[in-house]
Formats: C-alpha cells, structure tokens, sequence
RNA sequence: GGUGGGAUGGGUGAGUGGCUGAAACCAACAGUUUGCUAAACUGUCGUACGGGUAACUGUACCGCGAGUUCGAAUCUCGCUCCCACCGCCA
C-alpha cells in the first residue's frame, strides 16, 4: 500500500512510475486526493466538535459540584445539538476514510527506476546468464519419464491420495529432495540468515499483512472452521513476525530463512506447461526475508542475488537472470529478479526464484517501522526463493541425465550420500 | 469437548464514572556525581491523525464493536483472543 503523504508530494512521479505497468493511474489518484481532502475537512470539524464537547462537559461536571444544579441543566441542553452534530461528523470521516482505504489497496508498488516499461514476459530484461547448455548424444528424456523410470516421483498416487498437484517422492527422490532442503538452509543459514520453522496456517490478519487478502483469496486454501489460510509461501508467516512492530532504533538489519511447504490452489492452465513438476498445488521452498533500514536496500538486495547466483552454480545449472518489465512484476514489488533455470529436455527456461524488494509498501500494511531520532519511519522488506525445489529438482534430472543415470552435483552429494541415481 | 480466569503503555501492574493518556515499580535513554565498573540522584520516556514554518495545539485509542451518560479504562450488551485445570490425543 503506498503512503498517502507520498501521494501527495510526488504525484507525477507516482504516475510515470505506475505508466511502467501499464497504468493509467490519474483518475485514481485524482480521487484519492480529493478523498484525502474531504476527509481532513471532515476530521478537522469532527475533532473541533469534539473539543467543545469535552469543554462542555468538563464544565457540567464542576457546576454540579458546586451544586449549580440549574445552570448545569442548562448546558446539558447545548451538549444535544452538538450531539447529533458529532454523529453525522464521524458518518462522514469513516466514509470518507473507507473508500480512502479501498482506493489505496488498488495501487501496486511504484516500480524502481531500473524497471522498463513492459507488457509480458518477452519485455523482461536478460541481465545475466551462467553454464551451458549441455549436449546430449542420445534423447535427453523430459523430468517425468526420469521420475518414473527412476522411480523418484509418483504422481498417480498422489492423485489417488489427494488429487493433481500432489506428488509423492519416493526413494531417491525424497531422499534428494530433503537434500536440497538442507542444502539450502545451511547455505541461508552460512550467509547470516536464522532459521525459523514456522506455522504452515496463518491467520487472516497476517494474509492482509503480506498483501495476499484483500482479493487473492482465491489462491490460498482456507480452512473454514478455524478461519486459517494455508501458507503460499514462508514469506507470509516469516513476514508477519514483524507485523506491529517498531524497532527501537535504526540499527538493524533481520535476515531470516525457513523451509515450508508452499500451498496455492492457482486455477489454470493445460498442457506441457503444468506437466510433472513445472507447477504443483503443493511444493516444498526455502525462502530468505529481510528487514532492512531503507538506506540499506539496494545493498541486500544485491546479496540476495549473489546468495541465488551461488546456489545454482554449486548445483551446476544453467540459468539466467531477468529484470522483470513493469508489467509482469508482482502487484507489491518494486523490482524483482527472476532466476530461470534451464531445462534441457523439455528446451526452455523455468523459473526457479524469484527475489524482490518492496520498499515500504509491505511495510506499511503491516505498521512495521523503526524508531530514528524520535522519529519513527517504515522500514523495507525483501524476500526471495532460496530456492523453489520442484523446477530445479526437475532441472537436476534433465540436465544432469547420462546413459547410465542420473549424476548428483557434488556440492549435494554429502547431503544425499549418493552421487548417481541408477 | 467441559469448567474457571483474564485482556491497561516495552515489561510487571494499580486504577469502579469527571482532576486519568493513565499511579507505582522495572527496563530504556539523557544528565549529575564517580579513578573505572557499580550505586545514588535528576530528567525524558506510547501510537495515529488533524491544524501550525515552528514552539505548540486539538482529537482518537486502556482486546474489538455497539450502548447508557453532560462525561466511560471504569457501567450494560455482543464478539474475539489468551491463560489455567479436566477430558481426548501425536
């Protein structure tokens, strides 16, 4: 949610920054402010009538006191009329103040200014690449035929169990997967991130927090007894450990990681695009959250890319990294950095991370700030997959694949105590 | 699932109708004293929003929502959450 002050001082930045999502941003902004305007009148004689209310009634009571039973009676006459007046005050202020509130939850973040103007995934900018491409002599098999013909993955069964997008791993395959997890996280919890295991459900509060609620309801499942959202990502509950919170100066800097499963019920699409591993209702993630001093933003931003970068390359896969245009960044971020994997048998690229900052904007839902010089000042977030496991446990099997199995990059090997599945 | 208790500022905790945005203590911060540490003393010490260049000032908030009253942290009603014990259970 962007700050209503900073509506108001910098519109014209706001909407060049908006135009880079493809937004027409004006008449929203327009409205906003005049809301903005209404509302502080409407306030302003609220909060007068109020005052004269106290008066008023601090003055009755010492005239009963002093036992000026008459005079007292008389005055309490006065107060009716400010009453009535009060009350069609606050109709007012809480309308304004609501369709205020609902105007300002329409604005996504307002892009940085390395973000390009853009449409769609094409407009994304190639910043970077790393490894290659390898060459098979033979036909390199997609990840769903390895799964079976390695017995790694069982997705019929999870299907019978539970439904599509509900994998079982099995053998090797869970064996490599938790791997990947605790690879993950000792090399999070090496780079200076604490490791939390948190909750799977949140609350709804925490949905709105992180930004998920209003309106994206539909992606999470909800657990309509006790009213809990399954998690899409640890960002939520990892997140919300900040929720309300003022740091008590401007020292700090919270790197925290955790490992979750990650639900999201995601309607969609058919074909080769959702097949095997490319997209599930339930994966497991690592992901990396940090609280940052907003002068120190850019800067762990950048360490957070160079976390990614090495993750990849230790697991010895080819992959890229994108700016991601305005328009195909997420509705919360200023700038966000895809990191695409590629997979060698199905010959395109999977996203893998996904790492962002979104300044205040989160920040500012969840009243998390931090106190400078008596003053107190929202802090930034970011966060990012370290990693996603489905698409790179898919990526490892396609391009790791020989004739005669599967290698396991060495960095993993001491974590599935196996270097070749066979 | 059953029974009871509770929700006040960073923490403990007082406060049953006006002088209470809230005692006291602890913590924190600043200063005085001090050879250092400690102690002692003094002061500061919630958040949000409005008005004002500012000093400052107004309003709201004692879990949430409604009500009674000239006036509510305090009384009434509804809700939520938390804790304890019992039951069940990994």
């Amino acid at each position: 949610m962007l700050e209503i002050q900073r509506i108001r001082q910098e519109k014209e930045a706001i909407l060049a920054g908006l135009a880079k999502r493809n937004i027409d941003a004006s008449q929203t902004i327009e409205d906003i402010l005049e809301t903005d305007q209404n509302w502080r009148s409407a306030k302003t004689q609220l909060d007068q009538v109020a005052a004269e209310m106290n008066q008023l009634a601090r003055t009755i009571g010492e005239l009963f006191k002093g036992g000026q039973q008459a005079e007292a009676t008389a005055l309490k006459e006065k107060t009716s009329v400010l009453k009535t007046q009060e009350a069609e005050l606050k109709v007012q202020v809480n309308a304004f103040e609501e369709s205020l509130q609902s105007l300002l939850y329409t604005l996504p973040n307002v892009p940085n200014e390395l973000v390009v103007q853009g449409r769609e995934a094409e407009d994304n900018q190639n910043i970077f690449e790393a490894g290659s491409i390898p060459q098979f002599g033979f036909e390199a098999q997609p990840h769903w035929d390895l799964a079976k013909k390695y017995k790694l993955i069982d997705f019929e069964l999870g299907v019978k169990v539970t439904g599509a997008g509900f994998p079982f791993y099995r053998g090797k395959g869970a064996r490599l997967q938790r791997a990947l997890i605790q690879f993950f996280l000792d090399e999070a919890i090496a780079a200076g991130y604490e490791e939390f295991i948190s909750p799977h459900m949140v609350n709804e509060a925490s949905g709105y927090g992180t930004g998920q609620l209003p309106d994206k309801e539909g992606q999470m499942y909800y657990v309509k007894e006790d009213d809990f959202y399954l998690i899409p990502t640890a960002e939520v509950p990892l997140t919300n450990i900040y929720r309300d919170v003022i740091l008590p100066d401007g020292n700090f800097s919270i790197k925290m990681c955790g490992y979750t499963p990650c639900f999201r019920r995601e309607a969609g699409s058919y074909g080769k695009d959702v097949r095997g591993l490319n997209r599930l209702h339930q994966f497991d993630k690592v992901e990396i959250v940090r609280v940052e001093h907003p002068d120190n933003t850019a800067k762990a931003l950048d360490e957070m890319l160079e976390h990614v970068k090495n993750l990849l390359d230790k697991l010895e896969l080819p992959y890229r990294i994108l700016r991601l245009c305005g328009g195909d960044m997420g509705f919360a971020s200023a700038l966000t950095y895809d990191f695409e994997v590629y997979s060698a048998a199905q010959e395109k690229w999977l996203e893998v991370s996904s790492v962002s900052r979104f300044d205040t904007f989160q920040a500012n839902r969840l009243k998390l700030r931090f106190k400078d010089d008596k003053k107190t000042t929202l802090c930034h977030t970011l966060n990012g997959s370290a990693l996603a496991l489905p698409r790179i446990l898919a990526s490892l099997l396609e391009n790791h694949q020989t004739a005669n199995g599967i290698q396991i990059p060495k960095a993993l090997q001491a974590y599935t105590g196996f270097s070749v599945i066979e």
